[in-house]
DNA sequence: AGCTAAATGTTTAGGTCTAAACGTGAGGAT
DNA sequence: ATCCTCACGTTTAGACCTAAACATTTAGCT
């Protein structure tokens, strides 16, 4: 019984076998939540990847695309405030402070002041074209990774996440 | 009909609505990925941040703890190297030495050169402590994440992740 | 022996994020 | 009127990553 796995494998490390490792060093360990949250991150670093990869030949970064998709997505006049889009984004508004900054400064949004201390951010025009021509390359590519799931799997599978999602998001909502 | 949310509302942006606003705003876009990879990201950031604030109360970083942790469950001597640790950790070896020079510098790992021009990491007496005293903590919480899935679902759902994974994988896996 | 190709780890440049400190307006209380 | 507190966006420090260039060793070939 050897402990070497081929290194060029793919998941050389299946999540029950992290568990089991566990086990076996630490008796006692939970490891109950391995088996979800393991697969869970892969699965989100191999999308994260693929579709870094998918941009870079567009010249355009994940961050920008995630900002320029919910602006475009919001419809004309295609602006929100850096609140709005941090909610809608799930990053912290410093992060949008600084998405936005590069996307200006590339022509793609504009900043304009708004009561209320508010701030509305604006798709330019080049901004426009650019999500236009990258959002479709970006969601077939991952419509095609997602391929081998059947229609009835993949409605199983996202009704299931979904609720984890609503679950989750709620124990983790009230946060120090 | 109003657009707007509570800023405040858990997962204020369902993933059907956000495909339904492509539609909207793009009739023909290819949405059909959109209810499967934006739960599962959400999913994982909501991991990745609540680890990560759980492991700040300890003094230890999220990679730093990926680090630990794959030495520990190597088992004794706790030792790989980088190319091993590169592997099961799915981070670059570039990421990777950053991540040893990070826990090399706090005394939680050493290096000895190794045949093949080989570099093994050993956990330090220090390093396996702090492993010993954060893991419990890590799992336990995650395990409280999850509680919501009855055994059923929870088994269902971990099949069919491990599943969607090892599909992905193989289709990213010969990239360019 | 000498050369070349493959493998391994490191460094560097650049992007991305969070948390926390900060500056500043707006509204309510007194 | 004045103060106080909240809300909003920005800035900064530090963590973290990838891709690509790099340096070095090993193994195979001649």
């Amino acid at each position: 019984m050897t402990d070497t796995y081929p290194l060029d494998s793919p998941s050389p490390y299946p999540a029950a076998d992290i568990a089991r490792a566990w086990q076996r060093e630490r008796p006692g360990t939970p490891t109950d939540s391995i088996e979800i949250v393991t697969p869970l991150w892969r699965l989100a670093k191999l999308f994260a990847d693929d579709r870094r990869r998918v941009l870079a030949d567009l010249n355009i970064d994940p961050a920008t695309l995630d900002l320029l998709s919910v602006l475009r997505r919001a419809g004309a006049p295609y602006q929100l405030t850096t609140r709005e889009l941090a909610a809608r984004t799930l990053v912290t508004a410093g992060a949008i402070s600084q998405r936005v900054t590069r996307a200006e400064s590339a022509n793609l949004v504009t900043r304009t002041p708004a009561p209320h201390r508010a701030v509305l951010i604006t798709l330019t025009p080049t901004g426009h074209a650019l999500i236009e021509r990258s959002v479709d390359q970006v969601l077939t590519r991952e419509s095609a990774l997602i391929s081998s799931l059947t229609p009835e799997s993949r409605a199983h599978l996202a009704t299931a996440l979904q609720s984890l999602l609503n679950d989750v998001t709620h124990q983790t909502s009230n946060q120090p």
